[in-house]
RNA sequence: GGCCCGUUCGUCUAUCGGUUAGGACACCAGGUUUUCAACCUGGGAAGAGGGGUUCGACUCCCCUACGGGCUGCCA
């Protein structure tokens, strides 16, 4: 076996919030890293002044943790490189794999218009300063280029795509180091890369042209090309590429509508990733299924009825003290009054019978609604209807009968039967108002789980509050 | 325009030349049931189109169509 401990990376531009398609690069990158022992580092790629914000940090970072992708160290400013940098463009430049190029804007807009005229189907700018004379070099500001190849091509050996062949002529000599001197993109990935020792560079396949020039790069400072592994990015359901108009784009939407990152985590780990026919799982599983040799090739849609099936199936098999933790967590994140300590002991108690029946938290919520809500008790118009005259001298007499019986299941079940029996009834007509009384709701938990979780004392009052 | 990538049920996907093309979500039907779920059983549902290669193609090659990306002194 290799000694060569993985590093892998992920890199957000800090303009905005964490994207879902974002969150999943992020997601296989820590995936494999940690599933073989390895780092997952966190670097922010803040060179563009003018659109990053710290509050964009903060909420890629907040993401990342909701998610439980934790990274190893601090995250790394790239703005703050900016002298290494600089420093690595200077080494080309010593080693011939770089010049200075003193063509202007307009000068290179020239060059392009003259070859479309002539008729040429693309345009690379090629710059007349590559070969030049240094002696003849103007005093005026200047950018360094990389000195591509111009000749061949570049071939990016991808653990996702492939082998992917660009010829080299179609690639223009890239400025590394602008004309005031900070670095571009394209340079700084690769010295950022390369010093934090990333061994594979997991990233969405819109970077993927872009691997041809950064190896050049590589080949020029005599770098280790890392194993590159570009992802097809995530669509939206109709198979756009995913905007505002889909709805959820920001991982942290889907933490405010109440989601399990456990069944984020799980959804997005099978989205555009498949080992045979596994379908749910937990982290540790995906930890140790997870491989390059998995991920499509081809862009995969959002589906949140599969999201929701998924999460449902975490939250019903999350602790309960977990899952109680998370759920003050969401409503935290969607402003939503946290809950009273009486109100945490119920659901406490209720989350047995309910947390199978949810796939997020505020369908959990809605179904220990009897639990969390207090007298008197407003029953919803549908739940009303079964509190008509008739039902309400039943309840009547039940609850006298509840008054002196012994809380447990079995005691309440031949309690209820006896009940509906003496009036010759089926039972559902006597739980249907029994729930209105209880729950206020005609959709709830079994009659037996509420009364349980609630109490003697408190079904009782209900009770009395519904056939007065 | 040029270059690069992609295309299996509605959706996510399995298949790595020979399968009745499998699974999951969704959908439909039935069952269970005190409601809603959950759960159980069954069902419909796919290789973009056209050429090759091969005894044999979803799998390999070419073309077309469609989708996406790159083509910046943005990242």
């Amino acid at each position: 076996m290799s000694s060569a401990p993985i590093v892998t990376r992920f890199a957000p531009s800090p303009t905005g919030y964490l994207h879902i398609g974002g969150a999943r690069t992020a997601l296989f990158n820590w995936l494999f890293a940690r599933g073989r022992g390895g780092k997952f580092l966190l670097r922010i790629e803040d060179t563009d002044r003018e659109r990053s914000t710290p509050e964009a940090t903060a909420a890629i970072l907040q993401g990342l943790t909701w998610l439980g992708l934790d990274w190893d160290g601090e995250a790394v400013s790239q703005f703050d490189r900016r002298d290494r940098h600089a420093e690595v463009a200077h080494e080309m430049l010593a080693r011939g794999t770089a010049y200075k190029c003193f063509s202007s804007a307009e000068e290179i807009a020239a060059f392009r218009a003259a070859r479309e005229a002539e008729g040429a189907s693309y345009a690379v700018f090629q710059s007349p300063w590559r070969d030049a004379d240094p002696a003849t070099y103007p005093d005026a500001p200047y950018a360094i280029r990389m000195k591509a190849p111009r000749s061949g091509e570049t071939v990016i050996r991808d653990s996702v795509q492939g082998n992917v062949t660009v010829r080299n002529d179609q690639l223009d000599d890239m400025i590394v180091l602008r004309s005031d001197h900070t670095p571009t993109y394209m340079l700084a990935v690769v010295v950022d890369d390369h010093d934090m020792g990333v061994t594979h560079v997991i990233r969405g396949d819109d970077h993927l042209n872009n691997a041809a020039r950064q190896q050049m790069v590589y080949d020029a400072m005599g770098w280790d090309v890392p194993v590159w592994a570009h992802i097809p990015l995530i669509h939206g359901p109709d198979g756009k590429k995913l905007s505002k108009r889909h709805g959820a784009t920001a991982v942290g939407d889907y933490q405010a509508q109440g989601y399990p990152a456990a069944g984020m985590r799980n959804y997005l780990t099978r989205l555009g990733w498949a080992k045979g026919d596994a379908e749910l799982f937990d982290t540790d599983e995906a930890l140790a299924m997870f491989g390059l040799d998995g991920i499509g090739r081809s862009p995969a849609r959002l589906d949140f009825k599969k999201l929701e099936s998924t999460c449902g199936w975490h939250i019903a098999r999350s602790e309960d003290a977990a899952l109680l933790h998370e759920i003050n967590a969401y409503l935290a994140a969607a402003q939503r009054p946290a809950l009273t300590p009486g109100q945490k002991d119920l659901l406490h108690k209720a989350l047995y019978c309910v947390k199978d029946r949810a796939k997020t938290f505020p369908e959990l919520l809605e179904k220990a609604h009897f639990a969390l809500t207090s007298r008197p008790i407003v029953p919803e118009p549908a739940a009303a209807a079964a509190l008509d005259t008739v039902s309400r001298g039943i309840l009547k007499e039940l609850t006298l009968r509840l008054q002196n019986a012994n809380w447990t299941k079995a005691e309440l079940e031949s309690i209820l039967n006896e009940v509906a029996t003496a009036h010759g009834i089926g039972f559902g007509k006597l739980a249907s108002p029994l729930r209105a009384a209880l729950a206020g709701r005609s959709a709830t938990p079994s009659v037996y789980d509420m009364m349980l979780v609630i109490g003697q004392d408190e079904t009782i009052a209900r009770l009395q509050d519904a056939a007065a």
